[in-house]
RNA sequence: AGGCGCGUGGCUCAGUGGUAGAGCGCUUCCUUGACACGGAAGAGGUCGGUGGUUCAAUUCCACCCGCGCCUACCA
């Protein structure tokens, strides 16, 4: 059944703004993109990135996610059963920065609560004032209010942009759903024995006050300086150890030189004394000493760095933790048996200077006394620092979101163990497809490069809780080697609150009662399971087992090591197996300059201008004209390609669905042979969806659309779609183009969700019997298989197409237009390719606005080229 | 330092063992009956460098240079 519409009723342009508010509320109110829990048929389950709701949007959402819906909505066309789902990442640290600056407020969990407080963001006059000390269970209130806030912005943005999520399946991370899957996370990954608390040595931020995991610790280059200092032998003599933290000189507990280096070996087994504080300590041979570093001597530390604790462990070296857990020198009492001392008045005189004073300040004073010869280790004699500090350039590990140097600080920490299991934990990934396939390698040597088990807790605020308790002694401290674990019956608990099983509210934090666990969860510890949240999991476990492992994992690549990491981690550890079959990785959006987008450069494009100015389709085009894993400059020429592409779509919709005629078959060669090339370009786009290469596909949809159909095909029929006296060509030539477009516009439909549905509400929608083109089949060969078959398939179009091009060169070498008619045309072409065209001739003529036998043909001419023999126009017609 | 990726017209990016592609920008031209939020034609590249394999290399291999990222590097 063909169709035929008035144009004049249609608008003269694609309004995207109307159309993204039209079919926007269409599509929520026919429920358009719901997933069928109880369907049989095959399912496309996706495992989404909750985005942090951090407040700001910029691009590089607006990109990857929509990279993502392209794929939903092939798989939906293609007659899956789509598992669509989105979450919010509401909890963790970057919700507690965003809130304390925003409300003007630090969290105090000694602070009492106030019933019903809620504030204004604080302006400028607030701002001024010290900060507001609220309760913890007030600061949880205003996070949850703020991240509320913030995810009504990202979701008006997704449906803005048409995501096809099923918005029935949306869930936050700190949801009691989600606290409830990681409690049990939590305590099924105890009953299987792989967390373990533990007081080691832990990567700490001093501003944060938390520990934080290796996945989170970035390196970065900082100024310093290598600080020779003298130290002194037992028995006399003395040697000059090189160091970059002097201001740890009282944590020394050990120098250690290499095994073979000629300059110390005489020193082992021998004791060091330190400058200042005078304390005697081993120095040992360790092969992980550089000899050419430094003096290639140095001195051991609680901690310095990670060799240290290493050294701490494999020498049983005592502990001598001088930096807090605020970053500033703890009190030391030298003379005691901690710190022992040949000269504790002196070393308890010196060490005065140096507590309460942070890490830099204790550095800068401890080198003015270590200038003073009185410090010697001998007591007197040359000062300590020999010569001046040499100044380097380093790497210094950071927390990704922190601003001060990490220290490793001894505190009581759970732990994932991961370890022994890397082996495992590489095969699981390798398990998974990665696209683009060397994003596997990320993972690979991530997983190989692992030194620390997983440490999970926070000591922060906001965040799923840990679903423990400890027995109080008698003395009141608490029994961290007997937790009381939650029963799983009674998840989410908050232990803070919650009482321990066994005990009454009225033994809280009295002897011989009981203290809930303040820490609560890494946020990745839970965001490890949102396969697990989307699908129900243990609440749920049939559906758990339809939907799990998931089809598809989208990410970008930075979190390879935390999110993907974490998440394969989890499934092994719970289920053995892994948490998708397929994970995408997609790029980063750049700045023109090629710099990455960051709030600190400033140089960071939000996305509601964009889909003002361009519409929602040409931002889309944008995002999808990019290939997987591959970064990309912005670049605002590419959305007005989109916004051309979304234009020409509108206008060939209108005229090929305004054409009229009788139904008919399709029967011309040239009607034919278009379509012929049009499968093939289906059976590609398709091939190309199926592997994620959206962008392929788009670039062979679009190529076809625009060349193949618009400024050739649409031409050279033009005129018989019109013909009074051609009725069979007619009908043929009505037939193939709104074939040709009820194809195209599906092919487009993914990219293009908007203008696609538009221009298919005005007929395709009641013929093809799909009120939604997004619910409408994917086109599949069986679409072509009833054309009948013709010699050389697209050859005769491409033929044609070459024709076209060889008269519209002709034309415009003459300084003519396309559409000037021609009072004579002669042009040759090889005998095969005259053959080849004879059926289209008609058309071609036409389309050149010529007449009579404008073709021959001569030998010597190769296939497929044309040669203008004569060409002369027509006398200008006057405009009517 | 190791690994991975990238280097193609002014710009953004495709692509391929056999004559180099698109869009934008640029030049010239056009309000033709879907479309000026359009259209036609044209100029513009020794495909980062050097070797090698091959009848043939922009494509495969080796080395080098440049850029980016990941990992390691706090004495």
């Amino acid at each position: 059944m063909s169709i035929s519409i008035d144009p004049s009723t249609l608008s003269t342009h694609f309004d995207s703004k109307l159309a993204e508010d039209k079919w926007g509320r269409a599509w929520t109110d026919t429920d358009l993109h719901r997933f069928d829990e109880g369907g049989e048929g095959a399912r496309y389950v996706i495992d989404t990135p909750p985005p942090t709701v951090s407040g700001s949007l910029h691009v590089g959402h607006v990109f990857s996610y929509t990279q993502t819906d392209v794929l939903a909505r092939f798989q939906r066309m293609c007659g899956r059963n789509v598992f669509y789902p989105m979450g919010w990442d509401d909890n963790g640290l970057p919700t507690e920065r965003r809130v304390q600056n925003y409300f003007h407020v630090r969290c105090e969990p000694g602070v009492p609560y106030e019933s019903g407080l809620s504030l204004p963001m604080a302006d400028k006059a607030v701002r001024k004032e010290p900060v507001r000390r609220v309760s913890r269970a007030n600061f949880i209130e205003l996070c949850l209010a703020l991240t509320a806030e913030d995810e009504k912005a990202f979701k008006g943005l997704w449906q803005r942009l048409g995501l096809s999520v099923d918005w029935s399946l949306e869930y936050s991370t700190i949801s009691p759903d989600s606290r409830r899957l990681a409690q049990w996370s939590f305590l099924d990954l105890h009953r299987r024995g792989h967390v373990y608390q533990v007081e080691a040595p832990t990567l700490w931020d001093v501003d944060f006050r938390t520990a934080v995991a290796q996945a989170e610790v970035e390196d970065r280059p900082k100024k310093g300086a290598f600080h020779n200092l003298r130290f002194g032998v037992e028995g006399g003599g003395g040697f000059v150890i090189a160091t970059t933290r002097p201001e740890l000189l009282a944590a020394c507990v050990a120098v250690a030189a290499h095994p073979d280096d000629e300059r110390y070996k005489e020193l082992f087994g021998r004791r060091a004394i330190t400058p200042l504080f005078r304390v005697p300590v081993p120095i040992f041979p360790s092969p992980l000493v550089d000899r050419e570093k430094g003096t290639g001597i140095l001195m051991v530390c609680t901690f310095g760095d990670a060799t240290d604790v290493q050294w701490w462990r494999e020498e049983g070296l005592p502990l001598r933790q001088v930096v807090g857990r605020d970053g500033r020198l703890a009190p030391a009492e030298f003379g005691s048996e901690a710190f022992p001392s040949l000269d504790a008045e002196a070393a308890n005189r010196y060490y005065q200077g140096l507590a309460g004073r942070t890490v830099r300040e204790a550095q800068r004073a401890i080198v003015e006394m270590l200038r003073d010869p009185a410090g010697a280790a001998a007591g007197h004699g040359e000062p300590p620092l020999a010569g001046e500090p040499e100044a380097i350039e380093h790497p210094v590990k950071f927390y990704e979101k922190g601003d001060r140097p990490l220290e490793f600080v001894s505190t009581r920490q759970w732990f994932v163990r991961l370890l022994d299991r890397k082996q495992e934990l590489i095969d699981a990934g390798e398990r998974v497809r990665w696209h683009p396939d060397f994003m596997r390698m990320r993972f690979r040597n991530w997983t190989e490069n692992l030194q620390l088990d997983w440490c999970i807790s926070r000591q922060r605020y906001f965040g799923v809780p840990f679903p423990v308790w400890y027995p109080l002694l008698e003395d009141g401290a608490p029994d961290h080697s007997r937790p009381i674990l939650a029963d799983e019956r009674s998840l989410p608990v908050d232990p803070l609150t919650d009482v321990a099983p066994g005990y009454g509210e009225s033994q809280r934090d009295q002897p011989g009662g009981f203290t809930g666990e303040p820490d609560i969860f890494d946020t990745w510890f839970t965001s490890s399971l949102t396969p697990q949240i989307a699908t129900g999991w243990v609440g749920a476990p049939e559906r758990h087992k339809r939907l799990f492992p998931m089809d598809l994992r989208p990410q970008s690549h930075e979190i390879i090591r935390t999110w993907a990491f974490y998440t394969i981690a989890k499934a092994w550890l719970h289920e053995e197996t892994i948490p998708w079959r397929h994970v995408a990785i997609s790029g980063w959006v750049l700045d023109p300059d090629r710099k990455k987008m960051s709030k600190s450069k400033g140089n960071v494009v939000t996305p509601m201008h964009l889909l003002d100015e361009y519409g929602a389709d040409a931002v889309r085009y944008w995002s999808l004209s990019a290939r997987l894993g591959t970064d990309t400059a912005f670049d605002e020429k590419v959305l007005k390609v989109g916004r051309r592409l979304v234009t020409k779509v509108f206008n060939a919709s209108k005229f090929v669905l305004a054409q009229s005629a009788p139904d008919g078959p399709v029967v011309r060669v040239l009607d034919v042979s278009f379509l012929a090339r049009l499968q093939e370009t289906v059976e590609r786009a398709t091939t190309l969806l199926e592997e994620l290469d959206y962008a392929g596909a788009l670039d062979a949809i679009e190529r076809f659309f625009w060349s193949g159909f618009t400024d050739t095909y649409v031409e050279m029929v033009k005129s018989r779609a019109r013909s009074e006296t051609d009725a069979e060509g007619r009908a043929s030539a009505v037939a193939a183009l709104q074939l040709g477009l009820k194809v195209v516009l599906r092919l487009l439909a993914p990219y293009l969700p908007y203008v696609t549905e538009e221009a298919w509400s005005w007929g395709f929608a009641r013929t093809q019997n799909a009120p939604s083109i997004h619910r409408a089949a994917w086109p599949s060969s069986e679409e072509f298989a009833r054309l009948p078959s013709i010699d050389g398939g697209g050859a005769a179009f491409d033929a044609s197409c070459a024709f076209l091009e060889a008269v519209r060169r002709g034309k415009s070498g003459a300084g003519a237009t396309v559409g000037r008619h021609l009072a004579r045309l002669r042009i040759a072409a090889s005998p095969a390719t005259t053959r080849l065209l004879e059926p289209c001739l008609v058309d071609l003529v036409a389309a050149a606005r010529a007449e009579g036998e404008v073709l021959e043909a001569r030998e010597g001419l190769e296939d497929g080229s044309f040669e203008i023999i004569d060409l002369e126009l027509a006398e200008p017609r006057p405009r009517s």
